[in-house]
DNA sequence: TGTACATCAGTGAACGCGCGTTCACTGATGTAC
DNA sequence: TGTACATCAGTGAACGCGCGTTCACTGATGTAC
């Protein structure tokens, strides 16, 4: 028998997958990623792990439940991007300019997911109280580097909100193909951004 | 015979409805609001409308083009509100604020729709050019407006998207529930624009 | 170390549902004469 | 003004489909003794 024989018997004759629930969600952003969001049923997560149509069942009460799994995983993710690209910038528009960087970026590297993360279908979830803290990640992140301006002659709330905005809105707009960057002679991602953010970088200091 | 009954009856017997595609997409404005996208079908459609379930597709090849229809009627709306309420103002930043204050009040009331209108389901529809068209409406009022400025030390273009993302953003997640205006003290939207826009005023005149 | 047993993850079949769409048809309407 | 006819909007029945979810079950696994 031959390893890729024995590979395969070995994942038929295990009965209890042993991380199904991880299993499946990771089978989630596959599909998610490759066929889009409409392509997610219980049924084809089940069939892609290898596994009967009601064994989700068994890890997760409902679709809802597993789609804000998917969700979460995803917020977690681009929480932590845009903390790795922001640490070690010093100044306030370079930390700024980091993070929606990093949003902009992990958007544009997972299209799909990112549209789930903000889809309506998520937005109806309530009832996920650590769906919701998760979610809140990154506008704390940038409103954290808002706050350790000196001069604070803006209001800390309003700027967070206008940056988040701003910072939501480009990232959204890039990823429905509103705006094609190829269109603003902008080298890359962080140019355009540079670019954008200089329009108040004055209220940045 | 009471009038009731005259109009139920003459509504019974009509065979030829004689403006079924505009009722259609009332019908489906009305639904859409009252209960969301997801009740949005051929066969609800023209049971609101009174009539038999296949008779939509006299007017409509199929779904994702009654669904285009409804958009486009959504995004030519939009676009006559913020003509509507920017005309007469003077000055640059004024224009600004009373077309972003249309498009945030636009959506807020009209939150199903604006979904629909950015949703990736519509996203994913090429092919209707004068849906694209239509769409591009609000983008155009913008960035007239913009390149009427005295001194263009910023570029016109970057500026546009920068406003237009900050916008879109700001609606986005006024409407999906991620920012909730009361929590910020701006007694109206018309505020709380005025002093998002603020940020970067020195660069609008 | 070996056996009995409780647990519960995964099975396989079935449920009911609403959906988009097709199709041969019917009958209201407008037009040409 | 009245009749014949072409058009085509709307009918009613049917298709096939994938979906979420339930349910009684089976068998792998870990633990207590």
């Amino acid at each position: 028998m031959d390893s890729a024989a024995e590979a395969f018997s070995q994942k038929k004759i295990k009965y209890h997958h042993g991380e199904l629930r991880g299993a499946l969600i990771e089978s989630a952003l596959e599909i998610l990623e490759r066929e889009g969001m409409e392509s997610i049923s219980m049924r084809t997560l089940a069939k892609a792990t290898g596994v009967t149509q009601a064994a989700p069942y068994s890890h997760f009460r409902d679709k809802d439940e597993l789609l804000a799994a998917v969700a979460e995983t995803g917020f977690q993710r681009l929480a932590l991007k845009m903390v790795e690209e922001a640490t070690g910038q010093t100044g306030v528009q370079a930390r700024i300019e980091k993070l929606m960087g990093a949003y902009v970026r992990f958007a544009v590297a997972n299209k799909k997911l990112f549209q789930l993360m903000f889809s309506r279908e998520l937005a109806a979830m309530k009832n996920y109280p650590t769906l919701a803290m998760t979610a809140g990640k990154s506008y704390s992140l940038i409103s954290a580097v808002l706050s350790k301006r000196d001069a604070s002659s803006e209001d800390t709330r309003f700027l967070t909100v206008t940056i988040w905005s701003l910072c939501h809105g480009l990232t959204t707009l890039i990823v429905d193909d509103k705006i094609k960057l190829e269109q603003f002679g902008a080298d890359d991602i962080d140019a355009f951004i540079r670019r954008t953010v200089g329009v108040f970088s004055d209220k940045l200091s």
